[in-house]
RNA sequence: UGGGGUAUAGCCAAGUGGUAAGGCACCGGUUUCUGGUACCGGCAUUCCCAGGUUCGAAUCCUGGUACCCCAGCCA
C-alpha cells in the first residue's frame, strides 16, 4: 500500500510548516511519551503516528520516552510490549530509548530551587486533608498550615524525604502557586510524594518520585523538545507546564499542544478497561486478537500500514468524537485486498459427489495467486470426484436470485468447472449430507452456452484438503459505546459471540505456511495464521476481517 | 458568570470574508469465474440556535444552547 501515512493536514501540522517557514523552528523534535503500565493501543497508535509522522515529514527527530514515575504500576515487560509495537508500526525513535527516571537526580536540583525561590513547601497534611484543604470546583482552597515554612526547613525536610526517612504518605512537596485558583491544578499541586518501592530503571535509589506534572514538562525541556502533544485533557495542566518552564533554569522552551484523543465504536480505549478484561480472563492476554491493543490487532492480522492508513484517516483535531469501526476495517481490507494472496477454504463442510467423473479422476489447475497481481505467482488446485463446498452455499428451497447451488440449479466452482445439482441426500434427522452433481467439461475456462451461470462458489478437493483451525472473530462488544453506560457495567455488554473457532478445510497451499501469513479465502475474509498457534503444517488462522456482504446485506433488507 | 474546551451530513474531517474538500457508511448503476474488487453516479441551498456587521458570513460581532474535561500523594 502506498499511503505515506500523516499525510492529510491539520491543525498541528499547519502550525509547524508556519514556524518552519517563518524561520520561528529550526528542527522540529517531538515525542512519544508512554507510561509503561499496560500494553499500547490505537489509541496510542494516533499519538506515534501523529509524532514520529510529524518528525519524519519535517525532517526532524521524535524521541521514545517512558514516563516511569509511578514504580508502582509499571513493568519491565510493558516496556518491552511497547518498544516492539512501535517498531512493528515501523516507527524509528532518535536515539537511545529515554526514561523520565534519567531525570530524576535534575529534578531534585530543581525542586530545591523552587524551595530556595520560596516555590516549593514540604507539606505535612495527609491525602484526606489536602483534599479538604483544596476547596471545590466552585470553592477555592484555604492554604495548608504548613505552606509558610522556612527555605531552611523545607530544604531539610524534603532532603530527609529523599533519605528515607519518613512513611509513605507521611509528607509531600507541593509547589506554592495559588490556592484560590479557579483552575484545581494550580492549588499548590503535588511534586513529590514518598514511595518505599523499587522501581524498574532506578532500583532502590529512590525514596520519593516525581508526579508527572512536575516531570513531562521538565524532561521535554531537557531533550530539547520543541512540541508536546498530548490529548486534551491535559489542556487545563498547560499552565502549570508553563509555570514549571518559566521558573526553572530549563535548557529549553517546548511547548504543548492538545488534540482529541481517538474513541472508536464498538471497543473500549482505556487501559484501566483493558487490564479488567486481561485480569478477569475475559480475553486470552493484552494481545488477545479482540483486543484494540497493537498487539492484539497484529496478532489478529493488521498490517502496520492499515494502523497507519486508519490514523491519518481519522485525522487530528480538537473536537472530541467517536470513530466509526467501520473504518478501520475499511483500512485493512484495502491493504489486503491488494496485497494478500487468495486461497480457497471451506468453512462448513457439505460434501459434494461428482458423479459423473471416475473414482480416479484428478486434475490439477494451475491458479493465479491473486487475480491483479502477477508477481504473486499461482499455485496447484486439484480436482477430485469428491469435493467439500460450504454448507451456506447451498439451500435446498431458495429463495429468488439465490445464485449459489439448488436442486437443479447450476454454479461455478471457482477456478474450476461448472457443475450441476442434481440429487440432495439427507441423513436420518433430515439433515442435508451430501449432494450429487454432475460436471460441465466443457466450462473450462469459458461460459456454457445458452445459459448463464451467475453464480461461483469456493471449493476443496475431500482427498487434497487440509485441516485447518479458524477463528474467527467478532467485535467484543454489542453495542456501539459500552464505556458510555450510565448505570451499568461496560462488561455487561460482552459480545458473548466475539469468538468463534471451526475447524475448516482448506487447499492444500495452506498446509505448510509460516506464522502471520496473511490470506484472503476467498468470499469469505481475510485471515492471518496466528503468530504463536500456527506452525507450518498445523494452520490456524484468526479473522482479520470478513469480506463485505452484499448478499447478506439484501438479504437483510428484504 | 468555578475554570478549561468543542460544535460543519449517520461517523471522522477540510475550510479562517468570495459562495460547503476528502474519507467511512449509505443508495443507485456498470464490469466481474470472489454476491468481493474496480469503475460511474447520488448523498449538507447550508455549517448548534437567534440576532447583527458586510455587496457578500461556516468564517467577523453580540447573546444563547448543547456536549466534553478538571476537585490522585495516577499519567
Amino acid at each position: 500500500m502506498s499511503t505515506d501515512s500523516t499525510s492529510a493536514p491539520n491543525f498541528i501540522r499547519n502550525q509547524i510548516s508556519e514556524e518552519l517557514e517563518q524561520g520561528r523552528l529550526n528542527q522540529l523534535v517531538t515525542r512519544f511519551p508512554p507510561e509503561p503500565n499496560g500494553f499500547l493501543h490505537i489509541g496510542h497508535a494516533k499519538s506515534i503516528c501523529l509524532n514520529f509522522g510529524l518528525a519524519e515529514q519535517f525532517g526532524g527527530r521524535c524521541h521514545l520516552r517512558f514516563d516511569d514515575t509511578n514504580p508502582a504500576k509499571e513493568e519491565q515487560v510493558y516496556i518491552d510490549a511497547i518498544r516492539d509495537d512501535i517498531e512493528w508500526l515501523g516507527f524509528h525513535w532518535s536515539g537511545d530509548v529515554r526514561y523520565a527516571s534519567d531525570y530524576f537526580e535534575q529534578l531534585y536540583e530543581w525542586a530545591c530551587h523552587l524551595i530556595r525561590e520560596g516555590l516549593a513547601y514540604v507539606d505535612d497534611l495527609d491525602a484526606e486533608q489536602m483534599r479538604e484543604y483544596r476547596g471545590t470546583l466552585t470553592e477555592p482552597g484555604r492554604p495548608s498550615p504548613w505552606r509558610e515554612r522556612s527555605v531552611a526547613e523545607n530544604l531539610a525536610l524534603f532532603e530527609a524525604m529523599r533519605n528515607g526517612d519518613f512513611e509513605e504518605g507521611e509528607k509531600v512537596l507541593r509547589a506554592k502557586i495559588d490556592m484560590a485558583s479557579p483552575n484545581i491544578n494550580l492549588r499548590d499541586p503535588t511534586l513529590y510524594r514518598i514511595r518505599h518501592a523499587a522501581h524498574h530503571q532506578s532500583g532502590e535509589r529512590w525514596k520519593i518520585y516525581p508526579a508527572y506534572d512536575f516531570t513531562h514538562g521538565q524532561s521535554d525541556a531537557i531533550e530539547g523538545i520543541t512540541h508536546s502533544l498530548c490529548t486534551l485533557e491535559f489542556e487545563d495542566h498547560r499552565p502549570l507546564y508553563n509555570w514549571f518552564l518559566e521558573n526553572l533554569p530549563v535548557p529549553s522552551q517546548p511547548r504543548q499542544i492538545e488534540f482529541a484523543r481517538l474513541n472508536l465504536n464498538y471497543t473500549v480505549t482505556s487501559k484501566r478497561k483493558l487490564k479488567l478484561l486481561v485480569d478477569n480472563d475475559i480475553v486470552d492476554g493484552w494481545d488477545d486478537p479482540r483486543m484494540p491493543t497493537i498487539s492484539g490487532m497484529r496478532r489478529r492480522g493488521y498490517t502496520p500500514a492499515s494502523v497507519r492508513k486508519f490514523c491519518d484517516m481519522v485525522g487530528v483535531a480538537r473536537a472530541a468524537g467517536v470513530v466509526d469501526i467501520q473504518m478501520l476495517y475499511h483500512a485493512i481490507r484495502s491493504d489486503l485486498e491488494e496485497n494478500a494472496p487468495r486461497a480457497m477454504c471451506v468453512m462448513k463442510p457439505l460434501k459434494v459427489v461428482l458423479s459423473n467423473l471416475e473414482e480416479a479422476f484428478e486434475q490439477r489447475f494451475e491458479v493465479a495467486g491473486h487475480p491483479a497481481r502477477e508477481d504473486m505467482g499461482t499455485r496447484s488446485l486439484p480436482l477430485t470426484r469428491e469435493i467439500w463446498i460450504d454448507r451456506d452455499d447451498f439451500m435446498e428451497e431458495p429463495p429468488k436470485k439465490f445464485f449459489r447451488l439448488a436442486p437443479g440449479q447450476e454454479v461455478r466452482l471457482r477456478n474450476a468447472y461448472v457443475i450441476r445439482c442434481d440429487e440432495v441426500i439427507h441423513d436420518d434427522s433430515g439433515e442435508v449430507s451430501e449432494l450429487r452433481c454432475s460436471v460441465d467439461l466443457e466450462t473450462l475456462g469459458r461460459n456454457p452456452e445458452g445459459r448463464k451461470v451467475k453464480g461461483v462458489i469456493h471449493w476443496v478437493s475431500v482427498a487434497h484438503g487440509v485441516p485447518v483451525e479458524v477463528r474467527n472473530y467478532d467485535n467484543l462488544f454489542t453495542v456501539e459505546a459500552p464505556d458510555r453506560d450510565r448505570d451499568g457495567d461496560f462488561l455487561d455488554h460482552l459480545n458473548p459471540e466475539s469468538l468463534e473457532t471451526v475447524q475448516a478445510i482448506g487447499e492444500p497451499a495452506l498446509a505448510e505456511i509460516e506464522p502471520e501469513s496473511r490470506f484472503q479465502f476467498e468470499r469469505v475474509g481475510y485471515f492471518c495464521a496466528d503468530r504463536y498457534d500456527s506452525a507450518p503444517g498445523r494452520p490456524v488462522f484468526n479473522r482479520t476481517v470478513s469480506l463485505k456482504d452484499g448478499w447478506a446485506k439484501a438479504q437483510k433488507k428484504a
